[in-house]
DNA sequence: CATGAATGAGTGTTCATTCAT
DNA sequence: AATGAATGAACACTCATTCAT
């Protein structure tokens, strides 16, 4: 069950949509929703702005197909995760470990959804997003809360705070992210992770 | 010697201006700086948009003496810590707790920053972004690698991964930081230091 | 001999684009010529808009041939009915009778040539609308002439205003009829009739 | 109490409006509002077309604001007509008189209504369009039916078919009236209502 | 200081039409 | 006969900017 309502019908023809909806979601990206002109996104695909129409109803609804697409399969992750009954350091692992997998896979939509949604949450068709977001919340801060009910996080965090901590130290990754670099998403998570549970600062000395 | 070459004028009609650009900058953080009109503007400080050219050249004139005016504050705290001689660790924590303060009195710069500096960057006109962006990198990296070479940060660390860890986790705060609110940007700084430096996991035991 | 030079050719895959120009002819009615756009005709029809252009040049073609297909029609009626040599009142009678059958059989047609005529005058495509007006005045006008000097009109009338009061009466209730309704065609030339020729008002009473 | 709910706020440089409006209006009446690009108005008025965007909010504000100033003026002597206590043929004669001073006085503003409110009708933004002519179809059935019932008119007639009649014939004249030519509103009033109530044959003879 | 009116370049979008398949 | 994809010109509209008053 998808958070968005889309069905993704998938026509043979499918493909050239997947194409051209690839490019925008690069320009997107790059230039930010409001600052990309329809034109650029067409003189990318190598076609006219007006063609783009034949394929899309607006430029709006290219932004809501990247969008929609990259948050379903991200809740597909997710939902695996939630359901496999792990504890709550293993959950938040897991979580870390999906997000940035999922920016590996969707760099471009993670940025786009970065940049451009919080103003768009307010528009019905987008509404989605604000679904989205109370769900995402929901799973981050219960996670957390259980953590620290059963020991396994510090009993005096504000459960809040650290939950936008860990948050935003995962997506803001993809504004900087670059697939085919140096290292694996899982490698990365890694990293992350071990910043985020254990500090940076070196543990006081065990005799 | 302020980051960006501006001479700061102070005409007597300099009141007007600050209020012009106080208002512009809520507006830019608001809306996004594209997205937002000079018509907007205008209309927030009760006066005809073209009104505005009699106090500024242009749009981007504005955004250029906002984006100016915070870094040149910014760099004034920074280079206060930097010269104090602290350790690393307390220099660290000097650097986070000033820039939650200058979240907390500079917010719609801060966040406008976030946004739109990326591809501000490339024009000639914002070239001192660029500049600070490297000035930043050298102090927070420098610091990462002088506590993890004197043993106050973990030698396990990818230094550059740790910087943009701990860069990220506090700017990104602006997004979602109001002034005024239950916590004073000392205690967020204080607890965001804590989850930093020693994580949100808890520690192994020690008998 | 047809007012309009169009060789009605009657090839065999003819049906095709007689449905197509009715649907066409429906869809102009309905919303306007400029106003209805391709695709629409082809939606209605079940093809795409591209598919039309097999069997029509374009879409001025389609009104093109709509238009001199009724007037052909058209003056196939009237002809006959000048050519019978009836006296003035029983000619106008035949006219506004023949007036409403053809409204009667091609509604469509008539409704859009009543909004588009006007303007298509000028076009040397439609020229044709011009000689047909130019021939419908003839008529109307010579028999409301000849009434007037033959007793049978009143002899105190504006002649070209009692030929466009005549005409406009009998045309506008292309807008308004639908086939099928209460009144035959011939009921309602019947009381528009004998409103036109004896008035709405009771005669003064005769002794 | 206007027909339509707009306030004609008379701002003191409202006159450029007004100017504008009867540039837009004319050009709607020859070549038809959606036939009718936003920058032939403005070449018209020796502007460029953005630059109306000053003035107006949109092409279709401009015919909202056409559309119901001609009908609040309209009603405004129709309602004075309908108070003043006539017999039914008074008041045919007094309405149709007023409807060609209207069509002397708005002549476009009369030609564009005709041609685009059957499609406007069912914006919400012309319901006012709707409830106009509910208001002159009872106005105009009920006097008719009055005149019938009182003896004034023939009791054989379709009144409603009367109605459209009398309606078309007023209205029609529009779309060929030029103001300024031989016959002043009156005289044509005059012999319309002549033609109308009387008819255009000649009378049987009263020994 | 501010307004009222305009400019001109550009934006998203529409649509009749074409054409290889 | 019809489709799928594209073209290209036009369209309504936006907006930063200018300038005489």
């Amino acid at each position: 069950m998808p958070i968005s309502k889309k069905t993704t019908t998938k026509t043979p023809a499918d493909g050239r949509r997947r194409e051209l909806l690839a490019t925008a979601a690069e320009v997107f990206a790059a230039q930010g929703y409001n600052a990309t002109t329809v034109r650029r996104i067409a003189d990318e695909a190598g076609i006219l702005a007006g063609s783009l129409y034949y394929h899309f109803d607006s430029k709006e609804s290219m932004l809501d197909e990247i969008l929609s697409a990259f948050l379903d399969e991200l809740w597909a992750g997710y939902d695996a995760v939630l359901a496999a009954g792990l504890g709550p350091r293993e959950t938040i692992e897991a979580l870390v470990t999906e997000s940035f997998r999922e920016i590996d896979r969707h760099r471009a939509a993670v940025a786009i959804y970065q940049k451009e949604s919080r103003h768009l949450v307010d528009q019905p068709r987008f509404a989605y997003l604000a679904a989205s977001q109370r769900k995402f919340e929901k799973a981050w801060l219960g996670t957390l809360e259980r953590g620290v009910a059963d020991g396994a996080f510090r009993a005096d965090l504000d459960v809040r705070l650290a939950y936008r901590f860990v948050r935003d130290t995962v997506w803001v990754a993809a504004s900087w992210y670059r697939p085919g670099g140096a290292h694996s998403p899982e490698e990365i998570a890694r990293q992350y992770l071990s910043m985020v549970l254990d500090g940076i600062a070196v543990r006081p000395q065990e005799p």
